[in-house]
DNA sequence: TTGAAAGCGATACCAT
DNA sequence: ATGGTATCGCTTTCAA
């Protein structure tokens, strides 16, 4: 086992205290240029760098924050990892990661999290009881929920504005004379299905269309592929389908291509929702609602460093409209 | 602020002393089943959970794995990721992610990363100096390197065998009949490239192939995409194509079809490297190697806790043959 | 088995 | 500006 290099042997070397030594790392102390010179030039030489675990022991912050990810498989969801790593870094923060089995509740996991004393938490696609949100808030721990929404607790959530995005859907496929309109659905139970349902059938029944398809995916390529199938053989067929998010999309797609050697969007119009890179490729050429994901994430770290500073700050939710893109699976009027 | 709850307040709450507390949450400390249970209860009573903050600092273990990622959002990594949690999580150790830039010298993080304690690091698709390397070394940190090797640094490192894999490509080719071969290469100066594109051009040589055409990519869809529209202008043009990962064959795919309105295979054949989920999907069914994900895992896991283990265990680099996986985008003879 | 006390490596307050 | 010292919350001897 190395020796472990602490502040002690540095000042040591540096002839200065100990105190002296930590007041070098420690931003906005005063320390003479002469000895914060002598203190580098001794860290340099041994190898020094400041114990991040005492530091949080004392200061009562970790800096870091903990992430728990749902489905980090799902194209969508790399993207914003990444993003909120990048964001974090920028803010001096390091991150925990925890994955979680897809949509499952993460009760079990939390314990272990606040552990770690996390600074705040931030949750995608997987909930936590209120019960435990509530043992987050008592502890003093924010949490901000991404892309989902629980109701009755004291966590903020930001998520896309699913209501409005669905809504946008409905109209452009209405507006375009589309008559058989279809939806497959993501896992059932989750808030961003039920939103981007609500919003879409809302919009249809406005405009007093009463009946439409619906099939059932779990927000995976392989169910939207089977959705599709199940859907295609109707008689009369859909004309359109719109997706609870791009993957099924993409997989219907395939699907109708490949089962039914029809044609996008002559045959149908496929919609889907949240634009990941994927929906870009000339293969797909996907017309889909964009998640404002920068915004998205701008604000959960927003929210997560108000409610850090001022534990007082009350949950809030936040909603981010989506963007249509206009490619090329939608056939327009 | 609310108050901390320590172990001290669970003592005082259960009648007991601090230091039997501490024994009922270290496994294999005898208490007696009676207080172990007034414990428990004070702690449930109380919201106590154990700050591993304070055992770190004196176990001189803090559990936490460091992860550097630098293509979080290239699809085969969220797939690596998602593994590396999960087995991290099956042996009690939680994990501090990192980003950085594809491909770069991560020497500049490193001191953050190295403040927070972390048990091991394991390195993906980027790389530290050598010197970087040997100052993990003597300070007791294991570092093992996830897809890309370093020559002369003492860190162990697990590959795909890359080589290999390359040497299989052109013999299915050549079997195949294929006459005009062709390269599209990733990022150049990286192990994986270097690697696949070596394997590759020996075998051809070995079989007495002296020409092929070649152009360079990034790794991602835009720059296969962009690649293939290059080779595809030669005359005669190439009738198979190498990519060095999947998701650049994909873009190579869909350029040749919607630039030159060729088929796949009978007119190109494409492979691929990798088999990431899309390589599966009804619109590509690219032929690939398999990188063997979860054996490379368990190997880097076991390398890292070795060497955690055991500080004089020498590092090693594991190279784990990747399997063909034939589908429909080379045309067999 | 249990409790008292030392210490892990920093920060922060208090003098100087 | 600098040094001495208490302290963060736990694990780990050492005695009892």
């Amino acid at each position: 086992m190395p020796k472990r290099i602490t502040s002690i042997d540095v000042a040591q070397l540096a002839g200065v205290s100990q105190s002296t030594v930590s007041r070098v790392y420690s931003a906005g102390s005063k320390v003479s240029e002469d000895k914060r010179e002598r203190v580098l030039k001794a860290a340099e030489e041994l190898g020094y760098h400041p114990n991040a675990i005492a530091r949080s022991l004392i200061t009562q912050r970790s800096n870091i924050i903990g992430i728990v990810m749902a489905n980090i498989t799902s194209p969508f969801y790399p993207y914003v990892l990444d993003k909120f790593l990048q964001h974090l870094a920028e803010i001096g923060k390091q991150a925990l990661l925890f994955t979680a089995a897809p949509n499952q509740e993460i009760d079990d996991i939390l314990p272990l999290i606040l552990q770690h004393q996390v600074d705040g938490l931030i949750v995608t696609s997987a909930t936590l009881s209120s019960e435990m949100a509530e043992r987050c808030h008592q502890q003093g721990t924010p949490v901000i929920l991404f892309n989902r929404t629980i109701p009755d607790a004291p966590v903020s959530a930001v998520c896309c504005d699913n209501v409005a995005g669905g809504g946008k859907i409905a109209d452009l496929l209405l507006d375009n004379g589309h008559q058989r309109l279809a939806y497959i659905a993501g896992t059932a139970n989750t808030s961003t299905n039920i939103e981007r349902e609500a919003g879409f059938t809302a919009q249809l029944k406005k405009r007093s269309v009463e009946n439409w398809f619906y099939e059932e995916g779990n927000y995976s390529y392989e169910s939207g592929y089977d959705a599709a199938i199940r859907l295609m053989q109707n008689a009369p067929r859909p004309d359109a389908i719109f997706c609870a998010n791009d993957i099924m999309a993409i997989g219907a797609m395939d699907a109708i291509r490949a089962e039914f050697n029809l044609t996008i969007p002559d045959d149908v119009s496929v919609i889907g929702f949240d634009d990941i890179p994927m929906a870009r490729w000339a293969a797909y050429d996907l017309t889909t609602i964009s998640q404002p994901v920068d915004a998205m994430i701008d604000e959960a770290i927003a929210l997560l460093l108000e409610k850090i500073e001022n534990p007082d700050f009350v949950p809030t939710i936040r909603r981010i409209a989506g963007e249509l893109v206009l490619r090329g699976s939608v056939k327009l009027a």
